[in-house]
DNA sequence: TTGTAGGCGTTATCAT
DNA sequence: ATGATAACGCCTACAA
């Protein structure tokens, strides 16, 4: 019996157990042809009693991993852990296991998260709101299969993509806050790299439109804070405190516009009253009593579960792009509603 | 020049590029002895000119991954994120990369996530809040260099622990609620595999010690829901909604603290008045004006970068185990004080 | 149907 | 100081 210096049983262990050659155990583990019934049935049993499992690593070196890397730049925002959760429960009973990477911004830069992936054969990436220039996204999408979510370009052959229809969430936002009788309706973004896919640029932009739309043009203003929590409430007091203070307050994400519900309150505003504040994401926060947050739904579990399936169907032989929107869902609270 | 399936550059291209030997080249990369400074620039630049990175499956057959595990049941609660950016920060520089498995309840198990980090050969894990059985936990550390975060074992040789006092965060949480003069304080905690170790136990053990210490025995009281954040508010709701409602809630958990806030804001029961509720975690929505909670800070990012620290030290050469305590913080907002 | 042999990219041992 | 060589565990032609 081959001792191997981790302890662990590997191929050769389990074909000395089973009385059968090491190909043979191998044909079993991938389900290859030319295998009778009886030598799986013993080579199962084997493997069963010495509790193999086989080398990620050593696989690697033939071909797949059966590992897939999940990038994001920021996990405290549960937008990022709902679509986790989604690509977990399409993943459950598959083979494939996904890691998740985070480049943490003024840390690891995403493309150094990016070579450890490759560095590390991945089967495949699931990339979420990407920040770095499309010519990176592309030339990763080349060398390994990637489905990008939150991040628009419906024109790429190289990868998949998976989103909401950003442009309408916003405009769903601006619909209804223009049906209550609002017209001074600002937007609070972000200061993001300006890429034409990017979500927060696809929300600015929708929430231009339906200003227009509404006949508002002369009335749209879009600030821009740092992504950080409080740069986000500075912003926010800066613009409560305007003797021109908006009506009402469109914030490109949920965290934007729980900050703002903070700095309304900080500064005696009633919401929805003198203000109202819709946020974009309809994260699980939105629900609790104390922010009541309107919140327009972009279903994350959903995104996430598209994106597996999508890579799924790359690694199992699609090669031309697919490209996912789904329909946005507004979701009325108290920060946005007459009776409030 | 060799060519490679992958397309990527192998150490072999490189050698030939640099007119020296594969050993030369892996001598330099792991700046091994017998390497003449003339060589080694030679193979410096030849690293640079082809933009060689060495293949982690390849390494993983003869040793090392630098690749880290990182283990967590679950990651909508902002606490974990913050353990994992403490570990990014301390991981900036270093060879090692960290990769995020999540054990989502009742889809993948603990110990099926477990298997697939040794399947893949990571040189360590951080386990964090571990839910599976002791001895699991040994075996495991006993395989591959292991540090646990929010699970106690102080006696443990196996691993490495690091953790807040948790007794001592609820006893914060209580001492300050009495020096308010309020008597009748009742815990929600939370549905969890009794293990002695585990963070809810530990919390209840520091409460009810707490309320015996203030002579309060007779009112302790502690209540458990399912971890849902639907089950925390319907618990909270029936205890609210009581005759005999308590004076003051302390939650395990910032998450739960925050399901309570909302309950008692749809009954209209008055925070801080009515009732005083207090959290443990001290996450980042506590300071939110809404939310105003008063929390036991637990340092989560502090415990993340002490984690990494200990790994470190063990993938250096320590054998002996560490046990790390940090030291608890109350910190007082509006909804649990006497001017709110 | 089954087994043999070679190689994936790297590191470590041992000659030179 | 440098280089040849042998593993590591697995998969896949190909041979029997």
């Amino acid at each position: 019996m081959a001792i191997e210096r981790t302890g662990r049983p590997t191929i050769r262990t389990v074909a000395e157990d089973a009385g059968v050659s090491r190909s043979a155990v191998s044909k079993v583990l991938c389900n290859a042809y030319g295998v009778s019934p009886e030598l799986r049935a013993r080579v199962v049993a084997s493997i069963k009693r010495l509790d193999y499992r086989p080398q990620t690593a050593a696989r690697a070196m033939r071909g797949r991993t059966f590992t897939w890397g999940v990038l994001a730049s920021e996990i405290h925002n549960p937008f990022f852990a709902d679509i986790l959760s989604g690509i977990g429960r399409k993943l459950e009973g598959t083979p494939y296991q996904p890691l998740l990477g985070v480049s943490q911004s003024s840390h690891e830069t995403e493309s150094s998260l990016v070579e450890a992936m490759l560095d590390r054969q991945m089967d495949g990436l699931i990339w979420i709101a990407p920040r770095v220039t499309s010519d990176i996204l592309h030339a990763t999408a080349r060398l390994v299969p990637t489905v990008f979510v939150a991040y628009h370009e419906a024109g790429s052959e190289d990868f998949d993509t998976v989103n909401v229809d950003d442009e309408k969430a916003a405009q769903l936002a601006v619909d209804h806050l223009h049906s209550m009788g609002l017209r001074k309706i600002s937007m609070i973004s972000v200061n993001w790299p300006d890429r034409v896919g990017a979500v927060p640029h696809l929300r600015e932009r929708g929430y231009a439109m339906a200003m227009r739309g509404h006949g508002l043009q002369d009335l749209i203003e879009v600030m821009h804070s740092e992504e950080s929590a409080v740069d986000v409430g500075a912003l926010t007091a800066r613009v409560l405190s305007r003797r021109d203070r908006p009506e009402a307050l469109l914030c490109w994400n949920d965290a934007a516009a729980l900050e703002a519900l903070s700095e309304a309150k900080r500064v005696g505003i009633d919401v929805p009253h003198d203000v109202a504040i819709i946020g974009i994401d309809n994260t699980a926060f939105c629900r609790l009593e104390q922010n009541s947050l309107t919140s327009v739904d972009v279903f994350a579990e959903g995104l996430g579960e598209n994106a597996a399936r999508m890579l799924i169907e790359r690694l199992d032989g699609r090669t031309t792009a697919k490209h996912i929107l789904l329909e946005p869902q507004l979701n009325v609270r108290r920060s946005s509603s007459k009776n409030g």
